[in-house]
DNA sequence: CATGAATGAGCTTTCATTCAT
DNA sequence: AATGAATGAAAGCTCATTCAT
């Protein structure tokens, strides 16, 4: 959108990529520290250091500018290589938990949820940028391994990511932390579930 | 001065216990709807009826007008008895999966984590009486399984019940629906995690 | 007011005089620490220990309450008798500097001059029971003084007054604090001008 | 980054100077009209002509903007130069008795007096701007007489303004009105204590 | 293009007063 | 007579959005 691909560049005064950039930074941090309705238009620009008409010559709305901030999600943690299925499991769990409460616990989760019967974009882009990019994760794994014969037939892999995703979010609403060692217990008792044969 | 007899009258008129449960429920629906924030008293005493002192009499302000409302709620479940344990599991799960999505989806638990850090009563209540009763309901079940030596010694059910209830979480977060027949997978899955002797 | 001049009682349940006098002393702090528009019965009523209606079977109003506050008010300063005629002067105004700042500074005077426009009962009811009074003190001085013909004839023994007692509310306006030796000093520049014949 | 020549015009929407003028004026009036607390922000932006954020994008809060209009006020008498001190001085009076009960009698003093406690501030600019140049004014002319040696030596200058300018309040305070003549009657009488050798 | 100015609508909370018991 | 409950109106302040330069 900045960048044009004709020779010719456009009139007047061209976006400064770094506004833009800061913006959504900044408006990230608000999204998740304040959440969606508590956000400000007006505190963000004072603390990106822009004008508001800069903001909405950028993004239409309130609801375009957050949801721009979501789609700047990457998933940062790159897939481990453990040498076992399950070790790969916990590894990646364990960045999933150190990602998971930064930078305000739940609560970027917590305003998406809210605001899926107002802004249902939030949810969704939510979604596309990390719940489903960290479940293709496990499941890549699990995937991987079944086709390596170590699962047993049948084992439903969507829901082994289910239970073992959802289980941090279970153990946050319960007590707002998740203790140290908490992947590999999951694993463990997952794991059976999906390989054994006989009962 | 002679004491009064059994039933002591208060003075004054009296408060009419109708208005207050009808405030505490059209609350609790814009909390689920709206989200803290957005509800607002204005709104409320519009859709209760009444006028904005007669909240202000009540509660001293809008964070224990939320918490008032959060502390109406019940978990509505009985315990079951289906006479075999996965059987209690599978049918406490299917409670909870039907009752978890009321009335809003997942907003609710959404707005209470979202506010954790401007108002930390709501997710405080929100546990209280909703979250630590669910996971007790498991809890005992798996507890009493254990002493009749169904399963495993050392089982973490903790543990388990992450999973099991994160799950629901896990699944409406990448989807916004649970599909029928989830709970008896989920137990399905975990429960040779439980039981299992040797590996 | 309170009681009946006839042998019979009237019916019902009599007023406490007690009451009355506590709240009406409840309204004069209030009045004098929050000024006239910001004191409310609300706080008068909760800090007397009675309901609002209580009061206002009494008062029909707010003004009239702060009214009938003002009316208790009664000068507390005795006649001085030093012997000398600066001797009374000093004295009194040094009773008269003592009194003025209580409780609030000039905020009581300030309220009733502030509300000149929209109450002005209660401007009317200060000077009666302190401005009138206050300045009759010094005029009775002054007068006496004259009769035994101390003072030059056709002094204005009213300009006098008002230069004695006006001093003060200069002062406090320009530095909120009387100095000790204040009345002395005054009576010292105002006594050539009540008494000297010649120029 | 050349530098600007000489008139910087800052970026943006300029202000309507004639905008800030009015909301002070208003604001001013209200203010001596109805007293700080009475005092409205939605009535000055209505009467200003303006909306409530045009004001609050001026002045932080209620507090501010009747500070800022209080600052505007100046003292618009100018010195004075009949030719004698007592001349001078009942010049000075005379201006002083016409501009003090303008527009409102003794409100505006009246409101800063009453809000001391709440909100110092009035007092402290009502103090800068009107009554230390008012005492200045007087208080030059006094001490020129005393350089010339009109006066007496160690005559207390400071106790004779408090004398000459309180009159007006006291008077005020007795009738609401000021009597003509009124200031020549007060330096008659202050005179003979400031000049007099004998006694 | 970016700015500062402006706005209508909304927020939470408090007030003086009246009602019902 | 006295109470607690109820209310309409208003307060100070903030928001998402648009205007004018």
């Amino acid at each position: 959108m900045v960048a044009k691909t004709s020779v010719e560049k456009s009139a007047g005064r061209p976006r400064d990529p770094e506004t833009e950039r800061r913006i959504l930074e900044v408006t990230l941090r608000h999204l998740a520290e304040e959440g969606y309705s508590r956000m400000s238009l007006d505190n963000i620009a004072l603390a990106a250091g822009v004008s508001k008409p800069t903001i909405y010559r950028r993004w239409p709305g309130k609801a375009d500018l957050a949801t721009a901030a979501l789609r700047t999600l990457q998933l940062a943690e790159p897939p481990v290589d453990t040498g076992t299925t399950t070790g790969d499991l916990i590894a990646t769990l364990e960045n999933f938990s150190r990602s998971l409460l930064r930078p305000n616990g739940l609560s970027l989760i917590g305003t998406v949820l809210a605001e899926e019967a107002h802004t249902p974009e939030l949810l969704a882009l939510f979604r596309e940028r990390l719940v489903v990019p960290r479940r293709q994760m496990l499941l890549a794994i699990l995937d991987r391994a079944k086709r390596r014969g170590e699962l047993r037939r049948g084992a439903n892999l969507d829901v082994a990511v289910n239970l073992l995703v959802g289980a941090f979010y279970a153990r946050y609403l319960a007590a707002s932390a998740i203790p140290a060692g908490f992947p590999r217990e999951l694993v463990a008792m997952v794991w059976p579930g999906l390989v054994r044969q006989r009962r």
